[in-house]
DNA sequence: CTTGGAATGTCAACAACACTGACATATTAT
DNA sequence: ATAATATGTCAGTGTTGTTGACATTCCAAG
């Protein structure tokens, strides 16, 4: 350690943060996104999918019936590279594509049965570590965990984080 | 909410954890590790590298002298992978490639000049958005959040971490 | 009703970054 | 001497992202 003024707070309530504190929570998110990712990988690599389709799945079954101009702002990457991902996830049955009632040009975004079952299983590969992290650190360290992240975010994309807990329907 | 027993414990000290939660949780990780790059991103864009070289002088400023099976074991890539950025980062003059005086086999890496100048950029935009999250949690929050996080790393992963703090030298 | 623009899909080309497999070259260890 | 280690390199492949261009469909405003 630099200081030993770890954790501290001076009069005012703000943080002293040495580099070394802040370049070691640098390197947990680099090594912890690692663990986070690796288990659902490694189902994914037997289906001969990769992270993008797990994303696509994932925010699918959060939000059925989204339009893709909805999961793109969500996903953050371009038509052209979910398109390639959405196209593959279609033609092997796992998403249904229905053309909007409302507007026509717009495509509803649901999974098929095959679809929930995978999202399931990569869900649950990845909420089991999650919960044994969870347990493990305890329930007031989750809760910091969590308003750490929430203020780590783009404010645009904390929105996007914000609005997924109702899960809007068609 | 699905049941109204958030981060409570049951008799036996056990977390209760809603699909909810976890599913929370999940989704922070995406979008906070999204921010996490953000700004280091759009720096390395202008000089038209990327993310693989970020790493690459993060663990060499970290650990100067290291070999590069040792990077290599750091980062979780392969040779070929590791290799094409550091040749490009060597040519560039921002690492020096020094044989090892113990084991000639070896080749010892360390920042240039420019190279500590380039890291100190992309550390300084990433610790400015994490000093700025740490501050707007709180000391206890940013607690919690790193136990989480090593919680959630793969044992052998935790365990470069924890070896990163020494920082060993040739 | 025509026109503008929004939503979507698709084609092509390209780049970053990961992988595998194979091979070469020193150098060290046995 | 031989085996193993550390490194570098070449070639090929796959996923995922990007731009740019273009077609289609459809809503909405004039």
């Amino acid at each position: 350690m630099v200081q030993g003024q770890s954790r501290s707070e001076n009069t005012r309530g703000m943080l002293f943060l040495t580099d070394e504190q802040l370049r070691k929570g640098i390197e947990a998110m680099f090594f912890a996104y690692r663990g986070f990712t690796a288990d659902p990988d490694r189902i994914l690599t037997e289906k001969s999918y990769g992270r993008a389709h797990h994303r696509a799945l994932h925010f699918i079954h959060r939000s059925p019936g989204t339009t893709v101009n909805k999961l793109l702002a969500t996903l953050g990457v371009t038509k052209q590279s979910l398109n390639r991902v959405l196209r593959t996830l279609i033609e092997d049955g796992l998403v249904l594509n229905k053309i909007g009632t409302r507007d026509k040009r717009q495509r509803h975004l649901s999974l098929t049965e095959a679809g929930i079952d995978l999202e399931r299983a990569l869900s649950n590969a990845q909420s089991d570590r999650m919960r044994a992290a969870y347990r493990q650190a305890g329930a007031d360290a989750v809760h910091g965990f969590c308003t750490v992240l929430e203020a780590m975010m783009d404010p645009e994309l904390k929105e996007h984080y914000e609005n997924l807990t109702g899960g809007e329907h068609i």
